[in-house]
RNA sequence: GCGCCAGUAGCUCAACUGGAUAGAGCACCGGCCUUCUAAGCCGGCGGUUCGGGGUUCAAGUCCCUGCUGGCGUACCA
């Protein structure tokens, strides 16, 4: 248990039951080291003073029980909390002996947790939306697992309906050398493929292709031509993500779900709710009796399934699976968040999932924004991206920001090699541990390191926020926020430059430097770890 | 028209889920390298948190309303 919990077991009883105790970090030090506003909401409900109330709260906690220095009451009713040097002494203990794996925490009770993103369709390379997805979705699945929740990473395909028709018969057009249709898909990659393909000529469909463009088979299977088109795609992008460091612990294809009649029985179930109607040869789900604008057609007049249907099929099959489901989806896509959270309802799955619409991104080249056509097969890929900038500029890049705001991406500044780049900042700071610990005649600091030299206000600074790492680690898992670990990290690195410039670690007396060189060990393995749920590379030396 | 997302320093963004005097980076000005990497540190400049109401001890944060921008608004996915 630790500080905030046991002395909030402590205030719990008098309070009563149903008053929460906040505990938060006061943004000015003359406030102390904790402050809850407990006080403040019972004293409310209570009828009773504020302040009052507060002393009584001061008053049962004794400070040498908890290693306090003092308690106060302060401003309209807080009680602040002055913690004393021993306590932020175990915590750099605590680092160097949990290592990689102090941070984690219980926070997500084991819940089973299925995070979905990108989730392209297999009809071309992954463009530069998705790239932000697949960094926020993988370091979101890396920071719940280290809170405690039981995440998995998902990427749906799409390699069933119409879209895999029209990819096929793109790729006929190009291998004929004719124009690609409107609806088809232009990009050069279709090109590759049908020259690939007629390469290799190892497939049925294959075959079928070469007899269609001989003039002996009038009509090839466009659909299974699609779908090995699709597979070829998708095995093209599972490669850029891993060079992304973006990993997916399930490809879940939609092929799976017709293969197993799972449309067909997600469509029966809403029959047997009465959450279906039929009305001129379509069948409409009744959204708007769950929260969603209108009713939406799952079935075409046509007999054919809109997408909505196979989509309720696989967040019922996720159902099954897990606890929580958490969508990513693009800014093209919000429109659906409400048709799928009516029918979860209607299923009996209120609550159940949850979306974040990543927002646009803008690519910016000298100030102007470099234009993006899918249309005309004109775009900026995520394989480009990383050859252009890398993969720790890049996830960084897009990780700093919230998802549901859209982003510039300055490739000038991304591509900057110095202090410009925020990334650099919180790699030299890690550099910088591991620079200081390098050095000839550094004391090696181990579990039994004397501590207690430890305090200068910039050691203690610094150790404060390396405490913090676990419930920040809890929040952005809770909040689904993984950048909030970023600024985090940059405070790290602002308070270990900063101890940097204050303290010497190395000729200094003895005691001081060995304890010193802990904390510098302790501060390095937090920045490599928050970096590596980030995704991005703990360099030794830059 | 309706829906979603945004609007905070000149620019890009934070603000620990309603807390105390709204913070960083960039840009601009000025300091600090014979000592562990100056990819750093310190100081200065810079704000009616889009406007207007409301809720309360307390609002950038919640509610209402108006304005601006982006995206969406299919028997496409």
């Amino acid at each position: 248990m630790n500080l905030k919990e046991r002395l909030t077991d402590v205030l719990q009883p008098i309070l009563g039951s149903d008053i929460p105790v906040i505990w938060s970090v006061p943004k000015r030090s003359e406030q102390g080291d904790l402050s809850t506003n407990a006080a403040m909401i019972a004293s409310k409900r209570l009828g009773r003073n504020p302040r009052e109330f507060a002393q009584e709260l001061v008053d049962i906690i004794d400070p040498e029980a908890f290693g306090l220095e003092k308690l106060e009451v302060a401003g309209p009713g807080f009680v602040n909390v002055w913690i004393g040097p021993g306590y932020y002494h175990g915590v750099v203990r605590q680092i160097l002996e949990r290592g990689s794996e102090y941070g984690s925490s219980s926070t997500g009770n084991g819940q089973r947790v299925i995070v979905e993103f990108v989730s392209a369709n297999p009809t071309g390379p992954l463009n530069i939306v998705s790239a932000r997805a697949a960094a926020i979705g993988d370091s979101l699945v890396r920071v719940m697992r280290k809170a405690g929740y039981d995440a998995m990473a998902e990427f749906y395909v799409n390699d069933a309906g119409r879209q895999i028709r029209r990819l096929g018969e793109s790729i006929i057009a190009r291998a004929k050398g004719e124009e690609v249709p409107d609806d088809g898909y232009h990009g050069e990659y279709v090109k590759d493929i049908a020259k690939a393909l007629d390469t290799v000529r190892l497939y049925v469909e294959m075959e079928d292709l070469a007899q269609h463009l001989a003039g002996k088979l009038p009509d090839p299977s466009l659909e299974g031509l699609g779908k090995l088109a699709a597979g070829l795609i998708t095995v093209e992008q599972s490669e850029t993500l891993s060079r992304y460091r973006v990993h997916f612990d399930r490809w879940f294809k939609e092929s799976e779900l017709h293969d197993g009649g799972d449309p067909q029985k997600a469509l029966d179930r809403l029959r047997e709710l009465n959450a279906v109607y039929e009305k001129d040869d379509a069948v409409w789900f009744k959204g708007s009796e769950f929260g969603d604008e209108e009713d939406r057609v799952i079935i075409t007049s046509e007999g054919r399934p809109t997408y909505l249907l196979p989509d309720i099929a696989y967040h019922l099959n996720k159902a099954d699976r897990c606890d929580i489901a958490i969508d990513l989806l693009g800014p093209d896509h919000h429109d659906y968040v409400n048709r799928m959270q009516a029918a979860l309802k209607a299923l009996g799955h209120e609550d159940f999932l949850s979306v974040l619409i990543v927002q646009q991104v803008h690519l910016l080249r000298d100030g102007e924004r470099v234009k993006m056509s899918k249309r005309a097969g004109q775009m900026v890929t995520l394989s480009e991206l990383l050859d252009e900038v890398g993969v720790d500029v890049t996830r960084y890049f897009f990780l700093q920001r919230k998802t549901s705001t859209p982003l510039d991406f300055d490739l000038d500044l991304a591509l900057e090699q110095s202090d410009q780049n925020p990334v650099y900042y919180v790699q030299y700071a890690h550099t910088r541990t591991r620079g200081i610990l390098r050095q000839e005649g550094a004391p090696k600091p181990d579990l039994n390191t004397e501590l207690s030299p430890l305090t200068a206000p910039e050691e203690l600074e610094l150790i404060k926020i390396l405490e913090q790492f676990s419930e920040t680690i809890a929040r952005s898992a809770e909040a689904h926020e993984p950048q909030r670990l970023v600024g985090y990290l940059e405070e790290i690195a602002n308070r270990l430059h900063k101890f940097y410039g204050a303290c010497r670690v190395i000729g200094e007396d003895e005691a001081v430097s060995n304890a010193r060189a802990a904390l510098v060990l302790a501060t390095g393995i937090v920045l490599k770890e928050g970096l590596h749920l980030l995704g991005v590379e703990a360099p030794e030396r830059m």
